[in-house]
DNA sequence: CCATCATATCCATATTTCGTGAATTATGGA
DNA sequence: TCCATAATTCACGAAATATGGATATGATGG
């Protein structure tokens, strides 16, 4: 990931219906949501939620797939490995002693996962 | 970290002097670097990355700390991993399967840290 | 084919964001 | 106190972005 297409992510993950969008396609991992579902579940516009997506999609942060007249859309994990790595990389290179509590919090600890 | 806080980050995040002026606070750490030195360094006119500064000080991303004459910033290593928390919950919480890939990733493995 | 459903694209408008020059505040030294 | 330095704040024009109506594309079933 360089810093163009990190630029993109973070724009991408900028704006209120995007970042609902994709924490939505995140939970809902590998079933995905159709854009129709998405615009229900979040009250949108359909033309405002395409134009969102459409944004997500050139991020790399969500993925989609035509499935007869629905087009499924997925959180695209590598794409937001490729944007944790990003600003991580820093971090970790330099001054690992920086980030270890950070890594292991999210990390979730022993079985405490907050 | 609660949405509104998120976006306020990813926002911040998403130019690029100031996504620049982060991960170089973050390589500094606990030294930091006074605005005046985050200017020459990215060549960027002071009373511009002044701007940019207070907008990543609202977010949270980033601390500052007066030294007589000099203001001097640092990486807010929490503030960073609220950020990430809230990217990583609902992976976490809704599909640990789904993240565990990433995670290791992002621990970097067994002492091969890319 | 034709009607219909799901989604994307086009276009105009309203809003937000960005970088800059000029002026301002704060600090330390002579 | 006066000056130089460090940094911020303000006002404003230019550029980017979001939104919504209308329309176009693409797929399915009858």
């Amino acid at each position: 990931m360089d810093m163009t297409s990190a630029l993109t992510a973070f724009s991408a993950l900028s704006q209120q219906t995007r970042l609902e969008t994709f924490r939505l396609l995140v939970t809902t991992g590998d079933a995905g949501m159709s854009a129709g579902e998405i615009a229900e579940a979040l009250d949108v516009r359909q033309n405002t939620l395409s134009a969102n997506l459409s944004v997500l999609l050139q991020s790399g942060l969500v993925r989609n797939q035509r499935e007869g007249r629905v087009i499924r859309y997925f959180a695209d994990t590598d794409g937001m490995r490729g944007l944790l790595e990003f600003l991580l990389e820093d971090c970790c290179g330099g001054q690992p002693e920086l980030c270890q509590p950070l890594i292991e919090d999210l990390t979730c600890g022993e079985g405490t996962c907050a």
